[in-house]
DNA sequence: TTAATTCCTACTAAAAAGGTAGGAATTGTC
DNA sequence: GACAATTCCTACCTTTTTAGTAGGAATTAA
């Protein structure tokens, strides 16, 4: 179980915009060289981040990107969904009248995935991106 | 992010084992039935179970495998280990001198995945194989 | 002896992860 | 007006992981 690199440098770069929000827009080079992560990669990252009002974009010379609203009201959980990282344990189809596994009935470890689902979202929901920032900073 | 069908999987085996643990040893036949898991990727995942110690097994016909202790004493963690699903949303090189992103410091994210970490391993060792089938029988 | 079972190794198909390639559109600066 | 820096967009690609399958050997109750 592991978190993919989608989420993570999302979350990087998201913080690395917090960090230098004073400077204007930030480019994605320099995010790309700080960060290392390659630069047509974070392109497609934000994108994402972009269509979900997370970041808004300058085009042009002297472009780049800037937090879209404060890094206070930023949760993490915000920065992994628009990527589509799911947080989804479980494998069981709600959709079908059949329950999981193709049976009748919810299979035995389904309370169980549904409950780290809730626990994992709930950590994501809780810290906010100023909260990274802060504990970087010691 | 997500869990593979190896840990899930694995904890239902386990789960069915202690639901049937009066009949004497459980066919992986019978679990795979019931469950509806391919029966050679079940022989795959019971020797992982077996060399960890989690569970006994008789060959030959009649045969099958067991519990190797009670099912209040064992954790979910034990399970999800055994069949090397680890834990790690942290991506960071421990080994090397350098430290995450091959800079030298730790990345700005470092100890929100750490946390992340410690959050979910200290789900898994809450919960017993008990506590699955108890709650299963509601 | 036979059928049911665990045990073991190797292979494989499909999906996902983690990118790269190539170029179009936009805009500040010289 | 040219050009360099940037976002924007689509398609492709390579590697790794997942989720198995295949085939058979060893063991044992009936």
């Amino acid at each position: 179980m592991k978190l993919t690199t989608k989420g993570r440098y999302a979350v990087m770069a998201m913080a690395d915009l917090a960090l230098f929000k004073d400077n204007g827009p930030t480019s994605l080079t320099d995010i790309s060289l700080r960060q290392n992560i390659s630069l047509p990669y974070l392109e497609q990252i934000f994108i994402k981040l972009k269509n979900n009002n997370l970041v808004k974009s300058t085009r042009g010379a002297k472009g780049g990107y800037v937090l879209d609203k404060s890094a206070h009201d930023i949760k993490i959980s915000n920065i992994i969904s628009a990527v589509d990282e799911e947080v989804k344990m479980l494998n069981c189809k709600k959709e079908s009248k059949k329950g999981c596994n193709n049976k009748s009935t919810k299979c035995i470890t389904h309370n169980l995935w549904d409950q780290l689902d809730q626990h994992i979202n709930n950590f994501f929901e809780k810290v906010k991106l100023q909260d990274l920032i802060k504990k970087n900073s010691n």
